[in-house]
DNA sequence: ATTGAGGTTTGATCGAAATCAAAACGCAGC
DNA sequence: GCTGCGTTTTGATTTCGATCAAACCTCAAT
């Protein structure tokens, strides 16, 4: 069930404000994009988008996770993203009029801001800041959709898992400990893995000193586990 | 061996002005873009850039097909992408200065439209023209790198090969026949295959009537490889 | 505390594609 | 037409991860 606010309250246009998307703009180029956007509350489950539809609206999260995923003709599901607060998805659709690529999920309780394609293509060509703005997501986007391409192909399932627990441990830690955002079937989904070769993988890095109790994974030799 | 020709001749010109990049923009927008042009030539297996270089350059293909590949830690390769005449590759470098996400190379004899990075990211905020351009451009790459996840994610070999004869043949057509742009052993690589996968998967095809001779396929009953 | 429903783990099996090895093919240069 | 090299194909084997099935764990609702 989608329910709209029209008005941004203050918390989600800090959260809003400090985006990546967001971060950098000027007070002016904020205000007139946000003249152009709603807030949108999804149930878990609830789809956002389908693939094939006219890409009306594109996002940036403010709270919780969206599931990118595509269906093969006999309707199984793969994920191609996960999206969390502060990213933009769906955006490419103001330059390319053709239908959303992907279905797009609330993977738990989420909220969105919500942005009129067509009134940001205009803006888009009136303020260079704004444009300037809208780059710099794309590039990142499309930077870690070609990595995950590389990652598949070149890398195991514990060498994924890997990868994914070393970005969220600080650069210099000898050893680390933290909290996944969401569930290990998202998780899963994200880096091409059914959720059985996920836990797999947890398993197969215990000897490379990494222990998982529920959703609190810990690394006692970081070092060790780059080297894994 | 880099060869540069500093002057655009006529036909590079020509194809530039066509490119998707391109079309569609005005002819002083145009003249703007290509003061900051050069023509680059580049042998087979010759390496345009490295992962980790400093982008100081991004591309359009003029002639020829450039291989986008990453290397894994034991130094095994990886396609991620390849380009053909008319793209636009690492074009990322203008708006996030980190570091090439990929090496280049070149997969035969090929000439490149080569742009300052740093040039063209004062043009952007000046002109909304060439940054819608640009925009388009990143929307398109960022499209086709998700369609890849999605696609080595979703379809298996065979599968993934007759989604690329696919897109070869005319939407209508009844059977129809093409000849490969590039080496077979490239497209295997593009489809993140093994050549040896992709000889085999052509092989399997022959019950839907596909046949392969060199680089030229035959396919009979174009409705039957999609319900394949 | 009990129940029940998701989510996760473990076990067994299967299948797709990688890898290794060698034969066959295609083609440019002589 | 031959020669020889690089590409592609074919064959045998292995490996990784998917799938199916069942047990287990967690936690919210009763």
């Amino acid at each position: 069930m989608v329910n709209k606010i029209l008005k941004l309250n203050g918390r989600d246009r800090d959260i809003l404000a400090t985006s990546p998307l967001f971060k950098g703009m000027s007070q002016q180029g904020f205000s007139k994009v946000i003249e152009h956007v709603a807030v949108s509350s999804f149930e878990a489950k609830d789809l956002i988008f389908r693939e094939g539809d006219s890409p009306e609206y594109f996002y940036t999260v403010l709270t919780g996770f969206v599931r990118a995923y595509r269906l093969n003709r006999e309707g199984r599901e793969a994920d191609i993203a996960v999206y969390g607060p502060g990213d933009t998805f769906a955006e490419t659709g103001i330059f390319n009029s053709d239908a959303y690529g992907f279905n797009a999920q609330a993977a738990e309780g989420i909220t969105l801001a919500r942005f009129e394609t067509e009134s940001v293509r205009k803006l888009v060509t009136e303020s260079p800041e704004i444009a300037f703005a809208l780059m710099t997501t794309l590039s990142c986007n499309l930077k870690n959709a070609l990595e995950c391409v590389a990652d598949d192909r070149l890398h195991t399932a514990p060498q994924r898992v890997a990868n994914f627990i070393l970005k969220h441990c600080p650069e210099s830690a000898q050893s680390a400990r933290f909290r996944l955002p969401f569930q290990k079937s998202l998780l899963a989904g994200k880096l091409g893995l059914a959720p059985e070769a996920l836990s797999r993988a947890f398993s197969s890095l215990k000897s490379a000193g990494v222990s998982v109790h529920g959703r609190v994974i810990e690394i006692n030799d970081v070092s060790a586990l780059r080297r894994f």
